[in-house]
DNA sequence: CACTTATTGAAAATGATTTTCATTATCAAA
DNA sequence: TTTGATAATGAAAATCATTTTCAATAAGTG
């Protein structure tokens, strides 16, 4: 999905456009990689002198409730966000550069039951990660 | 694993036995749900008093350096410990109550291969984690 | 253009975690 | 058992990320 596209969803939101909004869609938008509200500041920044960091926070708690982004989990901190993928699908993320791909086709469903068998728990969501290198890493 | 044994290899690791330690590893341990560092200084202050908050954070670092506990990561938040599982295991969580079950058995092999294929990575880890409700909390 | 009000950035406030430091407690060695 | 080196402690201060407040500004509707 485009930058263009995440700007309708947030104008048919009841959300203004804004230049600072632009900047920042911009900026996540474009990222292969997950980013942290300062690191969007300082890339949004460059085209933008006079953002300010309180309104990166703002732009992405909106992308966030319109599920246009989402948070990522990782060993070193939980505050980073990358483009929401599409349907379900999971994150797989290279270790040495941060960069970020999709995948989908993971099928739980017969561990789950076993699990829920086994524990009495009613399952209904899972969280699944992958973590390695990227081509790019692996080659150096 | 015991409190006791979490105290040894504390020990064991050139760390000192103090009361303020004792008192710490014996509220996470017990617990079946993840607890914040300001939910273990709660719980913990009841059987010492004097205890200081920041003597929580360092035995939860010096727990969490020697594979003891380990972080949990939820929706609300990622600041939780809860004692580690043993061998290659994964939690599964209670949406409701928190409380936390060990599993595992889970077989990702196929898939990883498959990922790795179609994306190039070289698949190294994987986070799995599943939330439900608990058999407790079912009968509500 | 005019008007309503959502949005903005600066500054202050908050909350969590870390650092500093003087005091105290642990434990190995005598 | 006593001693001594030093690891560990808790209070207070410092730091860092995030949120709130607020007056000024800009977006979008009519
Ligand atoms: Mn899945
Ligand atoms: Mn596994
Ligand atoms: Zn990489
Ligand atoms: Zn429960």
């Amino acid at each position: 999905m485009a930058a263009d596209q995440w700007l309708t969803q947030l104008q048919e939101n009841g959300y203004r456009l804004t230049e600072a909004r632009r900047i920042v869609v911009e900026a996540v938008e474009k990222s292969a990689r997950a980013l942290t509200p300062i690191e969007v500041y300082d890339i949004a920044r460059k085209k933008y002198r006079a953002l300010g960091l309180v309104t990166v926070y703002r732009t992405l708690e909106k992308l966030e409730e319109l599920h246009l982004i989402q948070r990522v989990h990782q060993p070193l901190g939980c505050q980073a966000f990358i483009s929401a993928g599409e349907g379900h699908q999971h994150l797989l993320l290279c270790q040495n550069c941060g960069q970020v791909a999709f995948f989908e086709g993971d099928d739980l469903d017969v561990l789950t039951e076993s699990i829920a068998q086994k524990t009495g728990y009613q399952i209904s969501e899972h969280w699944l990660q992958l973590f390695g290198l990227c081509a790019n890493c692996r080659a150096d």
